[in-house]
DNA sequence: TGCATTTTTTGACGATTAGTCAATAATTGG
DNA sequence: CCAATTATTGACTAATCGTCAAAAAATGCA
């Protein structure tokens, strides 16, 4: 642990400070209101500084996806540890996942844009690395629950099947529902009454369907809810 | 059915022209290469034309987007009428869907693109229906078979769930595994070996936790693939 | 056909904004 | 205290979106 110079310290404050602003004006107006300019006003130097900071506009947008998934993985992590089954831990995780995206559906939006290839092109070979390590915690922490499953025998998956083949379902179905929700507005009109309980519903069918113990339709998961919102989710 | 005036077919043309040219655009540079004086160039008039077409360069996308979802929709459509049981045809379908991410992969990032934000609010309401009566149309010809399964008896749905609710886990298990596949190049690093395969397997397991029969535990449907590429896929 | 009206086209123009860079200022280390 | 390094500045370039009044073309009617 090295000291901070008052030189460092006011950089690294000031890097803090430009993504607080960036993330307000993205959630405010979109990729489109994000503006250099208007971030060096805001932070009261020129914009050649914000540019020492960032090399372009899209390094702006990966580091708060990054600051985002950061704060997903450690809930997460939080959610792992619930205690319980295995199977009540990756329930704590759906819920945890489902409370982040309904508590922060701004956040969501950092993500979304950077799976745009015209921006992930732009970023820096160092911050991506940034949002592989993000993915790949994710992974471990969520396929750690799987393997957990497996070595307490409440779950035994196919030969072919590994357990990050069963996150990249559980990934992919969460993902999906979540991009859909948040840029379909017709879902209503189409007859999906309830898409986040559906959500729920859908995954919980997937993890039974690979026989994982408890079955949901021998447990009532939802009455978790409440000590998974207090232990996991309360004052993080 | 009206007959078009000589500059009524010219501009009717000069539209389909904007929109092959900007999709090479897109598809070669990503959103940043879509630029309103190159595509004016192109087409050998002056912007003026163009924006005459168009009202933002969003328009385009949006129209880019439709294009696609209406080539989707109508190969789903031929998919739902291929012979077979309900669920062979809806293997049809995900078959077809997958053939459609694979063979056009970069299709994928029109839909993907209007999904953002910032995007999706510079379009018009006109095209915007437009959008929205492929979504409909894309639920009900799927929806369409899950009734036929269970009208035939072969599945039979749980009270609370409509035969729209799962079909919207289907759309999100496939938009989200689309969008993982298409965005995150670490996807071997974490261990998902083969994540298209997996996808499938997925969509079965949770048909299967539906209990739609034939359950792919007794029915191999992957041998129902050339029979689908030869009916649905070839030559559309 | 000729002419008035409507529609379409044009491209110069204004406005915005990303990103650069040489000069200047501040900091650091000896 | 000074030389070397590092950080800041903001004017400048370049790209490009979108506008609009004038010009050109098309239309339709007497």
């Amino acid at each position: 642990m090295k000291l901070l110079t008052p030189k460092q310290l006011e950089i690294k404050e000031r890097e803090d400070r430009i993504l607080e602003i960036s993330r307000r004006l993205i959630l405010a107006e979109g990729y489109h209101g994000l503006n250099m300019d208007r971030i060096a006003d805001e932070i009261g130097s020129s914009k050649g500084t914000v540019y020492n900071h960032f090399g372009c506009k899209e390094e702006i947008i990966i580091s708060l996806a990054v600051q985002t998934m950061e704060k997903r993985v450690a809930l997460f992590h939080r959610a792992a540890q619930f205690k319980g089954k295995s199977r009540h831990r990756m329930f704590a995780v759906g819920r945890t996942n489902g409370f982040f995206f309904q508590t922060y559906p701004d956040y969501f939006r950092f993500e979304q844009m950077l799976r745009i290839d015209s921006i992930w092109e732009k970023t820096s070979e160092k911050r991506r690395s940034l949002v592989k390590t993000c993915e790949m915690n994710c992974m471990a922490v969520v396929s750690g629950i799987v393997r957990d499953a497996i070595a307490s025998e409440d779950l035994i998956l196919p030969e072919d099947t590994t357990p990050e083949d069963l996150v990249f379902g559980l990934w992919s179905i969460s993902l999906g529902a979540q991009s859909i929700m948040s840029s379909s507005d017709s879902l209503v009109d189409m007859g999906v009454q309830d898409p986040a309980e559906n959500l729920i519903k859908h995954i919980q069918k997937l993890l039974d369907s690979f026989g994982w113990q408890p079955l949901s339709t021998h447990y009532d998961y939802s009455k978790l809810v409440p000590r998974i919102d207090q232990e996991v989710l309360s004052t993080p």
